[in-house]
RNA sequence: GCCCCCAUUGUCUAGCGGCCUAGGACGUGGCCCUCUCAAGGCCAAAACAGGGGUUCGAGUCCCCUUGGGGGCACCA
């Protein structure tokens, strides 16, 4: 309790190997939160020391990405920070370096087995049924020898020398400590033979190095704890706070996410990639909520949190070690949420670019105008376009089985269209709160009811199934549009239904 | 095969020995309201995986079983 307040440096160390996604953004959001709680830093490290699996372009989305969630770090590769480099790449002397101390001090070796030779080894082990370690065979090659054949040019790796015996206890702080038999721990590599680091290697050093206090990061890095806390112990660092975090299940809580999930879940609408959430229509403080409660929470009924909110009331303590599906329709239900609370204005600004996409270039003013009346009744950010669409167009495409009054013919409809359109010709006050009395006296008098009435104004003026409240829209539209469009029902049922 | 983690309704969860005939939310079903769509209101169905202990008392502590998940690379 009382640690928590002491201000932590906390890391989040993705890999520049692909998109952000879900998963990795709930952890990257428990650093800066408990950061921010704390008073502490934030830090950003690109684990880039696997040129292979390098993605171009990568890191910069990882940044925009973060960026759009509303995290700012205060170290970071592009930032600076006194302890610095914070890409692992421009790191590996420093690796190489504390790689050969543990050579120096016993705890670590050269190995010159060959990949094709450490496969069959593999190989072998499965079939019999054993852990699929390495045979340890160059364990104990005299350094003197080792050094000989490196400087001979052979290819080798660094090898942590694991210990054979005893137990090696790591203290999570959400699970309490977990033990593992060293013996059944491999001699993991910590420098490959292109001479990068491994993640475990370069993982404790910078940890060290960057004065980190708590290590938050996804259980699948459990198995391999004991390792990174041997590593600590053989450089007889002290050892960070461990924070094993649940994984993410797929909604159907079956599994972590795939590939095949993901496609799965585009073909809904969804998408476990913080880059597309924007696109879909998805506020950032939505996913920051939703995610922010798939693991942790703060008591029996608070479900709101904006990011300030859970600044305050986060806490490492109340994490939940289980694993979470991921539920979708509560992740609209949250964007409903903060689209509410959003203001007119804002709503607004965030809205224009929809209509953007859909070749629409609105007035803001207008659009603040309509804000209020879609607030309540969009899911997406994109929903509005569709609703709004008859704004803002010159001609209304009607709908032929729609349009008639419900149950009466083309003529009655037209002669009850012609008696609203002069009754609206005369209206001076073109309010929702005026046209509406006026348009209900009309329907009250023709005996009709208020979805046959309305219904039908509704498609004369909108062309649509669904549209915001129609008195409310007519207000907006204003009296020489709505005019004009009922016009031109009319005219369509002239020529339709005569 | 081996190692590790986890276990309350379909899902996210509250619960840290008596406040629990187990609370909230999403979702689902019904009703009300209603100009469409929403929103809102009311109601309903829905869970402590099983078995042993410990204790006056267990959803809460321990053990086993079962189930689920993660890991076992010159990836992170």
């Amino acid at each position: 309790m009382t640690e928590e307040l002491k201000p932590v440096r906390v890391r989040f160390a993705p890999s520049p190997t692909g998109h952000l996604h879900l998963g990795s953004a709930r952890t990257a959001l428990y650093d800066y939160l408990i950061a921010r709680k704390t008073g502490g830093q934030f830090i950003l490290r690109i684990e880039d020391t696997d040129r292979k699996r390098l993605v171009e372009g990568a890191e910069e989305e990882l940044m925009g990405n973060l960026r759009w969630l509303g995290m700012e770090w205060d170290e970071g590769p592009d930032v600076g920070g006194p302890y610095g480099p914070y890409r692992q790449s421009e790191r590996k002397e420093i690796y190489q370096e504390y790689g050969e101390k543990l050579v120096e001090s016993g705890f670590a070796y050269y190995c010159f087995c060959t990949p094709e030779r450490l496969a069959k080894v593999r190989e072998e082990k499965q079939r019999r049924k054993e852990p699929p370690h390495y045979d340890r065979t160059c364990r104990n090659i005299p350094i003197e020898e080792a050094r000989k054949r490196i400087a001979a040019g052979e290819s080798h790796v660094l090898r942590f020398k694991t210990p054979l015996e005893g137990t090696t206890v790591v203290k999570d702080l959400l699970r309490g400590d977990i033990a593992f038999e060293n013996k059944t721990l491999d001699d993991y590599i910590l420098i490959k033979s292109d001479g990068w680091a491994l993640y475990h290697l370069a993982a404790a050093v910078d940890d060290h190095l960057m004065k980190i206090t708590h290590v938050v990061r996804s259980s699948e890095w459990l198995p391999t704890s004991p390792i990174h806390s041997l590593i600590h112990k053989a450089f007889g660092w002290d050892e960070p706070v461990w924070v094993h975090l649940s994984v993410l299940l797929k909604p159907s809580g079956k599994g972590k996410m795939s590939k095949r999930e993901a496609v799965e879940l585009s073909g809904e609408g969804y998408s476990i990639f913080i880059k597309d959430m924007q696109g879909l229509g998805y506020l950032p403080e939505a996913v920051v909520n939703w995610v922010a409660l798939m693991g942790w929470s703060y008591d029996d009924h608070t479900e709101f949190f904006s990011m300030q909110d859970l600044i305050e009331k986060f806490s490492l303590e109340k994490l939940n070690p289980a694993p979470a599906a991921t539920n979708f329709s509560k992740f609209d239900y949250f964007n409903k949420l903060h689209i509410k609370a959003l203001s007119d204005a804002e709503l607004a600004k965030r809205l224009l670019p929809y209509y953007e996409t859909a070749g629409i270039y609105p007035d803001i003013a207008l659009l603040e105008r309509i804000a209020p009346i879609v607030k309540e009744r969009i899911i997406t950010l994109d929903d509005a376009v569709e609703m709004t669409r008859f704004f803002f167009t010159d001609t209304v495409t009607y709908t032929k089985e729609r349009m008639l009054l419900e149950g009466c013919s083309g003529q009655e409809t037209m002669s009850i269209g012609k008696r609203i359109l002069e009754a609206l010709e005369t209206q001076q006050q073109w309010q929702a709160a005026s046209l509406e009395p006026l348009v209900r006296e009309l329907m009250d008098e023709e005996g009709k009811e208020p979805k046959q009435f309305l219904g039908f104004l509704r498609e004369a003026i909108s062309g649509q199934r669904i549209s915001p409240p129609l008195f409310e829209s007519m207000q907006i539209l204003g009296k020489q549009a709505v005019i004009r469009r009922l016009e031109d029902a009319l005219d369509f049922i002239g020529k339709n239904f005569s």
